[in-house]
DNA sequence: GGCAATTGATTACAAGTGTAATCCTTTAAG
DNA sequence: CTTAAAGGATTACACTTGTAATCAATTGCC
């Protein structure tokens, strides 16, 4: 059930666009990767014998599109990740990116929002 | 240079606390993983193999101690992932907890404080 | 219609990983 | 002393991963 981070890249580019065929999926692949199309057959193979791909014949090649969901999996990673790094706490992550000068206006306008969220969240709760 | 997750769990046991002999920091990784001694003393070995923590002779036995720093690792390896996971920004990976009722009171409180440093830079800057 | 190019399927192969077991040496207990 | 326990070193072994190459079938071109 593990995808590869080799796998990721892959996986990456159907999230962006779906479906698509191999030749495609090599080309989007190599403007980040330089990998041989060989390699990127193989890493679509591998997704779709752990099911995180599918594919249909179109023509004589196949279409290829993602069957899990960017969020779910994102979600279910980076929890995990956080767990084992940061004892599970998001806080002191972000604090690391702060201090590298790695947030960006964005960044923090969204974070802004969340708090908000959530702090309007937690006084209904209250009621 | 890459350490593996199985290492990691054992290098968190001396970033907590060091230096330590090989069968405390067994006890200490049993705390939450179901390994053998021998299991762990391989990947402390590894991690020895690595550099990423050295030992001393204490006796007969070893005490073992971190070389690499925790916050330095993790900043490294969560800048990694958020860049393959999240085009590296990392505020939709605090979306992501918060949509899952993951963020604490004392991680909201740490962001605000993360955000008012951030804007007082910014202000700075501009003057 | 035969040959080259394309495409999926199968095979390759070394390095890393998870998970120990075995071996060898030292030391503590009886 | 002898023997067992404890500890590090070495070995094991299947599975995953990165990175393709080869094989086999199809097809478009000359």
């Amino acid at each position: 059930m593990d995808i590869s981070n080799a796998e990721l890249e892959v996986l990456n580019v159907l999230w962006a666009e779906a479906p698509l065929p191999a030749n495609e999926v090599a080309k989007r692949v190599q403007l980040a990767q330089d990998w041989h199309e060989k390699t990127v057959k193989t890493l679509l193979n591998r997704l779709a014998g752990k099911g995180a791909i599918s594919f249909e014949k179109d023509g004589r090649a196949y279409l290829y599109s993602p069957v899990i969901e960017q969020a779910n999996y994102q979600q279910k990673v980076s929890q995990n990740f956080v767990e084992r790094l940061f004892a599970g706490r998001v806080s002191p992550l972000v604090a690391g990116f702060a201090r590298q000068g790695k947030l960006s206006a964005d960044d923090v306008d969204e974070l802004k929002g969340l708090i908000k969220d959530w702090e309007r969240q937690q006084e209904n709760s209250d009621e």
